[in-house]
DNA sequence: CTGTTAGCGCATTCAA
DNA sequence: TTGAATGCGCTAACAG
């Protein structure tokens, strides 16, 4: 463990090589303390001659203060995780905080493991897209709290877990899309995707409380879907809701069951966009066409769905907003010193993108 | 400075509580060096009482090893670079090594301060999709190298640079696309997207060099383009490549330019999906039909191609391959000791989908 | 097997 | 203003 010969710069060297003491050498290269001008420059000078950087890791373990933020989420390649992320590395990078980011896979028990990785590298803050349905699966993140490490939860709000988050209103971009297409004259509306059903709910008392009492964006999404149905003096139907697996393969066999009902739907509200180009492979075999004999609106617009044939009407959600915001409430509790009133909700507007994919039920 | 209340456990707190000598404790907890079963037991015990979670960061400056790897990216929120560092992620986390990730926006000198942030952290290892064009321009990344710190190219290698790199072979791909649309028929085929051209070219000679010598993704595929051009024996024609910013909206206004020659392209090869869905706009808005009126091939596919009517033939990336090659090359070199022969370049293969976009030029 | 003693690189107190 | 001395939490030789 000797200093090998590539071996980084340290303070002293750069003290050494200034003719000045390890202290004087780290007041003016830390930036803190008195150091008259000459000294400054002539410690600078040395600094630069040599090539010093100064070891982060060793300022941490002495500052306790690490810059580094954490994210957690379940999947990077999923383009509304990296606008997120995009959003919270950009809003940290101008505070000099860099981001440390971990994807789960929507597995709780990574998502433990995820935390305490970031315990143990001593982040600053964690954001975080939790798997936990409720807080009783949530105390990887008590525990990250207890440790003194803020944590602001995003896209999903824990129940019970009283800490800031940063969600929309899934809810209620879901009733307005539905309330769409009922304004449009539907009666019979199809909802894709949604929380994990093993088996087909008998009647609409099975789906109380499955998106009730958890902010759960498909269980949010679901309610959302009731919620019109009510609004609207519509009767619910069990066979018009989406079950088993969350696959674009599922969702297509679904819908394309759905279209062999006796009374087939004439919209459907899909909730993600695995789910709409299910939909949209199923109406294609069965020779319905969109905008026509079928109206649909999607989840989470994309260039794509606005050069779509014809032009889909999608709800999109702000995800750089989300992350940037996350970030925001982040580091007011950090400046806060780890505690700063009580747990908020911050709630960002989605945006409801009206395109030629909703027209009038065709009754022929 | 003094130890607060709340105060995470050290070793010497575990060893007071367990009755050994820190060394001990440290052992065991570290898992290095000896210890009886008894000792051990009673350590792991009292650790588990105080609630002990190791400073990963005291543990790297004693080591010089962070379990850390740094990723420097353009952009997060593109789904390209989502996918590689999912890919990269997946990958070091089976070897328990976490990312850190930071966006450039394609901006050089973003490169060069993420380069130094990640030296300054001490990461093991930097894997980076570089906005610098030649190596000249990339001594932020052999400073990086003379740190000690292993690098590996991603995406993007950069000619002159002798480091590993993981990359698609961008100019035989694009090559392989117009072919496909030269053997289907056409003569004409328009160029959507590209390196950066500020005013059109005067002739194939004003396009030398553009490409050529650097791995630059947009210069390979016109490269590509070109040779599809030499290989069929067509005549190059400067009107049929894009020039200026590139954005969806000029992709746009570039191909309806097209359009309006006097003999317009039958086909056009689009460099990524804004290219593409400029090039639908302004098809939909000149009322010309995909796969009739004109053929499309794009680059990066994507489940909403599949689904687009007619389904778009694409050029598949293997976005998490790509970071988990380049993960797999990175932990090579780590493993080697930061030296392990000489550099390679490493050439994933793309996958070319055909589907109805394509068809023989509509003569009418 | 165990505890003592040094470091790692930087921050910070305090006397000079 | 400066530098010596100590500490942060952990690793790691080294004796015992």
């Amino acid at each position: 463990m000797t200093s090998e010969h590539s071996a980084r710069p340290t303070i002293s060297d750069v003290a050494a090589e200034a003719g000045v003491g390890r202290s004087t050498a780290a007041r003016t290269l830390g930036g803190y303390g008195y150091a008259s001008e000459e000294v400054r420059e002539r410690v600078l000078a040395a600094a630069e001659r040599i090539g010093y950087r100064a070891n982060a890791l060793a300022r941490s373990v002495s500052t306790g203060v690490s810059h580094t933020l954490g994210l957690i989420v379940a999947d990077l390649a999923n383009p509304f995780f990296g606008g997120v992320a995009r959003g919270i590395s950009d809003a940290s990078r101008e505070r000099g905080f860099d981001t440390l980011v971990l994807s789960t896979h929507e597995d709780l028990a990574e998502e433990v493991a995820a935390t305490n990785v970031l315990i143990d590298k001593r982040v600053d803050g964690i954001i975080v897209a939790s798997a936990a349905l409720e807080a009783g699966a949530a105390g990887h993140i008590e525990q990250a709290r207890s440790s003194g490490i803020p944590v602001v939860l995003v896209d999903r709000a824990v129940p019970g877990l009283d800490i800031d988050a940063v969600v929309i209103d899934n809810r209620a971009a879901a009733r307005d899309a539905v309330a769409h297409l009922v304004a449009a004259g539907h009666r019979r509306i199809g909802f894709v995707w949604g929380p994990p059903l093993a088996e087909r709910p008998r009647r609409r008392r099975d789906l109380v409380g499955v998106g009730t009492g958890n902010q759960w964006t498909d269980g949010e999404r679901l309610q959302g879907y009731l919620d019109a149905l009510d609004d609207e003096g519509l009767a619910f139907d069990v066979e018009l809701v989406m079950v088993g697996a969350k696959t674009e393969e599922n969702a297509q066999a679904e819908v394309a069951r759905m279209l062999e009902l006796p009374e087939p739907p004439t919209a459907l509200f899909c909730t993600e966009n695995d789910a709409m180009t299910g939909s949209l492979r199923a109406l294609r075999n069965a020779g319905s066409r969109v905008g026509e004999t079928m109206s649909l609106i999607g989840f989470d617009d994309s260039s794509w769905a606005a050069v779509m044939e014809p032009p889909l009407s999608m709800i999109e959600q702000p995800t750089l907003a989300l992350g940037a915001k996350a970030a925001e409430v982040l580091f007011a509790t950090i400046d806060a010193g780890s505690r700063g009133g009580a747990p908020e909700l911050h709630t960002l507007e989605t945006r409801f993108i009206a395109r030629a994919s909703v027209a009038p039920p065709n009754v022929n």
